[in-house]
Order: structure tokens, then C-alpha cells, then sequence
DNA sequence: TTGCTTTTGTTATATCGTTGCATCTATAAC
DNA sequence: GTTATAGATGCAACGATATAACAAAAGCAA
């Protein structure tokens, strides 16, 4: 878990530390979530918290197209867009999961209930994503904008490149 | 024009400057996109420069088929979302344009030929935007993502909120 | 002119997201 | 427990955004 850390560098499970237990993994965030939800008083139904855990399957970010995939394939019933969307909706309302704007698609937050703008790090290569938290970054946009006169509301950072790994494989190749 | 001006804080004719020529604001900027093109040596057809255009007609990011729409209003001719497509694409691939990605949208750039990358002021209210240059704010985030090991290749920045005009609106109404 | 490259036209289709309304379910008041 | 209510889900249709594939035309150079 990642209270009481401080807030800054990647958080989470990201690239940067490498292999990880995801399993271990999924099974944190959703109790983070059931224990935030039950705070808040707002309902983790099924329908949400399975959305909100094939979010998590992996690290890479997914369209409402492939969850809702998934959901067709792991259950008997049939839903609609508009049930994946609506639960995105709530998970997002509820900080438990981010939307890249830059990939039509959603990743899970690994700092729910923390009140953060996420930075994100997107791999063009192998499509995992990480979240870096950088407020001297984040204070310095706030700064010029306010010298622009713009009351800033949100801020979505996205950065793409290479990960790691695919960084160190593409060197290795001799690229 | 922005030759020579320094690369630091709101550029282009944006909101915090208010009201300005825009006549002349696009004007220059096709010039400068003409310019820039028999630089380089490629070519800003009838189509690309149609599209430009519309795209400067104002400093509200417009969509594709916002752009569609207004050349089938201006043109005998009927032409279809990919002729849209491809030239927004070159006009990208020459930094004349930039793609506003939390609005799947499209805006004029100020600073053409400058090698930068953009942070984007999106006013939720009135629509318009305007762009700045926070060298600071994105060396902070490659500086983080490095020390992840994170290769950053692109620099996403979108902050969504009030702009001075629509500011000051709102606080003169009582809000 | 001829041949080549680049650009545009055209049709169809893929992908992403929302509206509107009916139905169901959890919760609370009685 | 029954019933009223708000919240959540099911469902059908649609709207918005974007691309693929191939044909035709236009620019350019030998």
C-alpha cells in the first residue's frame, strides 16, 4: 500500500520497480476501494467492482470496448456500453480510476482517496502505464496559468515514451 | 508575430491579452504556415490551407467534423472525414496544429517552427483556449520520469478551467 | 509525353460514447 | 412485512469520432 508515502516519484506498483505480484495487487485496490466506498457511504456494486477489477487485471489502460469484452466473456449476461460507461463513471467520481484522454481509455489509480492530480506515464511500446506524482511540476503550471489569469480546475499530464524495459530492449537490440 | 519573443509564459493572441485582431491574428498565421512550408519544402495545398484556416477562425479547439462541416458550407464540393483527416494530420506533423486530446479536438499553434512542446489552457465555460510555455513545469516531469526510467518522447499538459473573461464573469455574478 | 510520387475522392467500416426510457433492487418509512 | 422511494441496471437506438482500402487525379521530373 502506498499510505504514508510521501507524495512524490512514481507510485504503485509501476514499471519502475519491475516485476511485481499483481495478484497481490488487484486484490489491495479493490480492498482499498470497498474500504473507501464504505466510508463515503457509496455503493461498490457488483457490476462496478467488476469493471473496477478488470481495470485492474493489468497495468495497461483499457478501452470501455475491451472491459466490456471481458465482462461478455466472464459472465452469462450480455451488457451494453452504457453499463461499462456508468460504471467508469462512478469509479472515476470516486477516484479509483484515471481516464487517459490521450488513449480513449481508463487505468486504474493507485492513490485513491488521496486528493492528487495524476501524472501519467504511457509506454508506446508495450502499453503499460504508470503514475508519477510531481507537484513541483504541477504547482509551477498552476503558476504560469495564474499569471495568465487562468483559475486552473484540472490538470491532466500525460507523458509518452518508453518504459523501462522496452527502453532497455530497444538498446539492447543495438537501436 | 513571436519571433525572438521568449519562450516563457501564455504566447499567441490568448485570452490574457482579451480582445484582438483576429483578422490579422490569422492572417499571420498562414502566412507564418507558408512560410514554414516552402521552408521545408512541403506542400500547404488548397485543402491543408483551407483547413488551417478554419481551424485559426477562432481560438476554440474545433472537431473534425466541426471543420467537415464548415468546408461543406463553404465549398461546392462534398468532402469526407478522411480528406479532413489527413491534412489535420499534416498540419500536425508540421506543429501547425495541436490535437487537444480531453476534447478530441483541434487548435492553431501560436509558435510553429519552435521546437516545443505545448501546455494547453482550455476554458470549460467559454470554450476557448490559449497556449503556454512552462519550461520549468516540463523539465520537472522529465527530470521524474527519468528517475523512473521513463524515456519521455511527448509531453502532454491540459489544464481545464476558467479563463480571465469567464473568471471574472463569474465572480461579478455573485457566484 | 511518360513515369513516378503525392494528394485527394469515395465507400465502407471501425471505434468510442450518449440518450431515453423501462425495469429492477436496495433501503428506509410505515 | 409492505410499500414508497431513490439509486442502479437493462436495453435499444443513435450520435460522434476515426480509419482502412482502393480508385482517381494532380503535381513534378526525366
Amino acid at each position: 500500500m502506498n499510505r504514508g508515502k510521501a507524495l512524490h516519484g512514481t507510485v504503485g506498483p509501476s514499471f519502475a520497480r519491475g516485476a511485481h505480484d499483481h495478484t497481490v495487487c488487484l486484490e489491495e485496490a479493490v480492498q482499498r476501494a470497498e474500504a473507501l466506498c464504505e466510508q463515503r457511504g457509496v455503493r461498490l456494486t457488483k457490476q462496478r467492482r467488476d469493471v473496477l477489477e478488470i481495470v485492474w487485471s493489468g497495468h495497461r489502460p483499457l478501452g470501455a470496448y475491451d472491459i466490456l469484452a471481458v465482462l461478455v466473456q466472464e459472465q452469462g449476461r450480455k451488457p451494453q456500453p452504457p453499463t461499462v460507461y456508468r460504471a467508469l463513471e462512478f469509479l472515476q467520481d470516486q477516484g479509483l480510476v484515471h481516464r487517459v484522454e490521450s488513449l480513449n481509455a481508463f487505468v486504474g489509480c493507485p492513490l485513491p482517496g488521496e486528493r492528487h492530480s495524476c501524472q501519467l506515464l504511457l509506454c508506446r511500446a508495450c502499453g503499460d502505464s504508470a503514475e508519477m506524482v510531481d507537484p513541483e511540476a504541477v504547482e509551477s503550471l498552476k503558476r504560469s496559468a495564474g499569471t495568465a489569469g487562468f483559475e486552473v480546475e484540472k490538470v491532466t499530464v500525460e507523458l509518452k515514451g518508453l518504459c523501462p524495459r522496452c527502453a532497455s530492449d530497444r538498446a539492447g537490440a543495438g537501436a
